[in-house]
DNA sequence: TCTCGCGGTTAGAGCGCTCTACATCATAGG
DNA sequence: CCTATGATGTAGAGCGCTCTAACCGCGAGA
């Protein structure tokens, strides 16, 4: 059976092809009676526009990518929902991609999107080195979520680490801790900003000697390793303030495990905000992003852009830097120090 | 600057259009010498083929559509994982599409697929009515994972929780408990087969007056619901078996906070195999569904019959329902009762 | 020498749609 | 009564590619 074509809608209502395109593209400049005539026909004859054709013709998609480095993070999730809601306002269509936490996936990705003329691209978490994100950028606009990009020509959107570490170190200050260490994410996307914002808050409150670091690297493990090197020192710190949710995790299992009890011994603050933190089991304070809000921006941020091309041909307009801020949330693992 | 096509290409290196598109889509029946030459040009000009013009000429795209119904569901990300494999090696390309847990943004996305005329169709836990389901399987081949269907178009790959839920009560009866509770979960979608196993396991084991049920939700909130309702009661059961991990760590959190010690006191069985149960500090005993390679069956028996299609023109041969075997995880949560 | 077969290449007709330019018609203004 | 005007509708040339059928040498077999 063959697919019924906009000629056969034509055909059927007994107007023109053109006519036929014209009410499928809601244009203004049909009267309403035509209008019914050639819906009633399309909806009879089970009429469903080719977008390949159409896009072919049109020489634009109205469709989005959306690479996403790593299905199995919750991060992308929202990041992918922020950007969904914006979408369907807009009119637009996404198609994802799937980077699995590798650069020549992404690339695939990409190379994909490219054949299939979207319209634009964001990458969220990518990995790709910035050089080639920029060479794809020359071809169709792009905006990069979750990863600072020094860039002219790819736009970005990001929450600002450095100011999430600060808040979680003022709240623990707030609660009386003087003795605060960070167990970091080596050299991880974040992990960076992350440590410098809480040495720099040590050091604004006065607390530049006791601010000490521990290496890690995201994981759960490296929660673990931190507290047992902890252990093995003389004295224990009244909190930790750990560059993510999973390493803070880590730390509380040990920390149970030794017999410590949080908040009364320690208290405790993770990085992210993930589904993780909010059990009931764990109710870990944590430093949040907006990330819905962050996939809103991006794409407004790529639309604007997309709208602009019409106007400014291939005008060097600079590309937006949005920086959004973190929000601190607290659960149960942070309290007042013992004899406070 | 006009985009590169395989006509200019075919003119830079002297030869027709439609050898171009021979070596483009690696035929074999062109020359060592010509393949060079075009290839050679297509790179010095930066040709990429144009796939809107490429699946509009050839009526497939060797593309097929993926729709997951929630991308917060790490559950997806794995049988996504396995069909990305599979789809590398065969060559084709994978779009996702989010379904956001609503059955209308789920409709939205399979008409955009289709619009796209992508060959083939995964749903991946589909809300949609299977009415629906089996409606767009007239127009191209779906397969369905992760949702039971009884369908002559609709092919499905599951994992049987029926099995799942037996071998998990076998494992406690082994360890040498006799009560042992399941926490259900209600309406959702493997609850009522989970249900079942636990039941028939009971009965086939002599337990079947022992057996108890109850109603839950799949929620953390459930789990700590019904370890509320079994400490009102008079005696404890030896262990609890849950419908998903989510219950189970919401039992685990309540029994803590009651002071009882899980597995000393009580052993605890999960559903599902989330990061979460993997855990250090939650360690949970639980039955793994077999995601990646679910997901290779999908693609495979979707793949399988769109070969038959050139053979077997519109026959109705009737689709494979795959079942999957589950596997039992034992972690920390479960042990012998005590004085066993 | 002529024909046949074969590897390699090409011409040209679409695929199903959009878009520009133009046709048509009724109404309004002069 | 004629033309300007605006609202609708149509014709027809592509968009960039694939695919069928045909073409073009060239060496082998008759």
């Amino acid at each position: 059976m063959r697919r019924v074509t906009m000629e056969d809608v034509a055909a059927q209502a007994g107007v023109s092809r053109a006519l036929v395109s014209l009410v499928m593209r809601e244009s203004p400049r049909v009267s309403e009676s035509s209008r019914r005539i050639v819906l009633d026909a399309a909806a009879k004859m089970g009429y469903r526009p080719n977008l390949m054709a159409r896009n072919l013709a049109s020489r634009r998609t109205m469709t989005l990518g959306l690479l996403l480095n790593d299905l199995h993070n919750q991060w992308f999730a929202e990041i992918a929902d922020g950007i969904h809601d914006e979408a369907d306002t807009h009119g637009y269509r996404i198609i994802l991609g799937n980077g699995r936490r590798s650069a020549s996936h992404e690339d695939d990705v990409l190379e994909s999107f490219l054949s299939f003329q979207v319209d634009g691209i964001i990458v969220a978490g990518c990995r790709l080195a910035p050089k080639r994100i920029e060479a794809v950028a020359r071809e169709v606009p792009v905006v990069s979520v979750g990863r600072a990009l020094r860039s002219r020509t790819v736009a970005t959107v990001n929450s600002d680490d450095r100011v999430g570490a600060r808040v979680a170190v003022e709240h623990l200050v707030s609660l009386g801790h003087r003795d605060i260490v960070h167990v970091d994410g080596g050299a991880g996307a974040g992990a960076a900003p992350r440590r410098g914002g809480y040495l720099a808050a040590m050091k604004d409150l006065g607390l530049e000697r006791r601010a000490r670091i521990i290496p890690g690297d995201f994981t759960e493990s490296a929660g673990v390793a931190a507290v047992e090197e902890l252990l093995t020192g003389r004295t224990m710190p009244t909190a930790l303030f750990t560059a993510n949710d999973l390493s803070a995790i880590g730390a509380l299992d040990r920390l149970e495990q030794a017999g410590l009890s949080v908040p009364d011994d320690l208290s405790l603050v993770g990085y992210d905000n993930t589904a993780l933190a909010g059990l009931h089991h764990i109710s870990l304070t944590t430093v949040d992003q907006p990330r819905e809000e962050m996939g809103r921006v991006a794409f407004k941020s790529l639309v604007d852009r997309l709208a602009d091309r019409g106007t400014a041909p291939s005008s060097v307009t600079p590309v937006a830097h949005h920086v959004m801020s973190p929000e601190l949330i607290v659960r149960r693992t942070t309290g007042s120090p013992a004899g406070h």
